[in-house]
DNA sequence: TTCGTCATGTAATGGGTTACATGATTAC
DNA sequence: GTAATCATGTAACCCATTACATGACGAA
């Protein structure tokens, strides 16, 4: 996941590790970022893989060592990967953690693929909906623990629905297509 | 947060390892299992500690091997460290996960460290709300971004009105000491 | 007799974190 | 000149997962 977002941003603009988490954070929740200690390995990982370039601007060759401000840009083979990643709706696409990240990058995602993420999340939503309910009428819980299932269940609802109207907005935009200035698309 | 749960399972009754297991999706939903893979090296190192026992029921000596079925307990070093977990709030705690494993042993909690745990964690997702709020006015984000970080905004809302609810009661019960037979405190 | 599920375990791996270490740049 | 924050990195660790391997027991 960290990988599919470091792509994802990097595919709008260049951009140095440091700025990078920060953009992390903005988008995906301050509350969910990365450590310097994931995200530099990464970047590593990445460069070797010829997915991103890393181009440290020339120095100042004054003598002294400085240290450089590492830019990291998308290579041709990296916006492909990209593409391939975007192109289908692996597994991870469907839980909670996976499901954000993508949805970060529904823009640059195939109206086909989006649906397929949208279905495959709310199946999955109610699933947990349904096991919730489930071990909530087997046994008898006790006080609190019956609170955090009760909240957790209408959370589960609540997403459902939430899903189902982007979905709805979504097919709505299928039927009408989305012209550059778009409008919420009338039923009719 | 592993190691907690299964005390307090095993603080409830002795249970085994396969047991065990669904007890816990049961308790903190079905959807976040532990696997054996994680479970039983657990258990071992739960033994080593000393904090429960294992032991497996004599076997009928018929001169094959059987598989047994271990049963573990709760040793009285056990039961100790159980309660000295219980007995503050530990950051972890705060945490979406640790909060619900917290949550489930509430009931043999004391009223005073309830209360810090449900203010922390009220506190901490009123921050999460607050960062969300942040980066949302700060940048502008594409139409799917935005929903997700509405809908992100929402949930923390409707937790933080659920824990204030909690706290309300807790208040309540603290006033009008709770009988056996436990009723809706009335404001007055 | 075979299938499902009960039951226990290990090895390799994954995907991150914490703590540490260093140095440059900016604002006061 | 000093504090904050920008900026990059490493090593040790943690807590779990996946895939694999084994075997008992009951029901169809």
């Amino acid at each position: 996941m960290l990988e599919l977002a470091i792509l994802g941003l990097l595919s709008e603009s260049p951009m140095h590790g440091y700025e990078l988490r920060k953009r992390l954070s903005a988008t995906l929740g301050s509350f969910r970022a990365f450590s310097y200690g994931s995200l530099y390995p990464t970047l590593r990982k990445l460069r070797d893989a010829g997915w991103i370039s890393e181009d440290e601007p020339e120095l100042p060759t004054d003598g002294v060592s400085r240290r450089a401000k590492r830019v990291y840009q998308l290579t041709a083979e990296g916006k492909e990967h990209f593409g391939e990643l975007l192109a289908d709706a692996q597994p991870e696409t469907l839980d909670d953690e996976g499901f954000g990240t993508r949805l970060a990058f529904f823009a640059q995602t195939s109206a086909e693929v989006r649906m397929r993420i949208l279905e495959g999340r709310r199946r999955r939503v109610e699933e947990e909906r349904h096991d919730l309910h489930q071990s909530q009428s087997r046994s008898k819980l006790d006080r609190y623990t019956e609170q955090l299932q009760n909240h957790a269940l209408e959370s589960r609802d609540r997403e459902v629905r939430w899903l189902s109207e982007l979905i709805a907005s979504e097919r709505a935009d299928a039927e009408a297509p989305p012209k550059t200035k778009s409008k919420q698309a009338p039923a009719t």
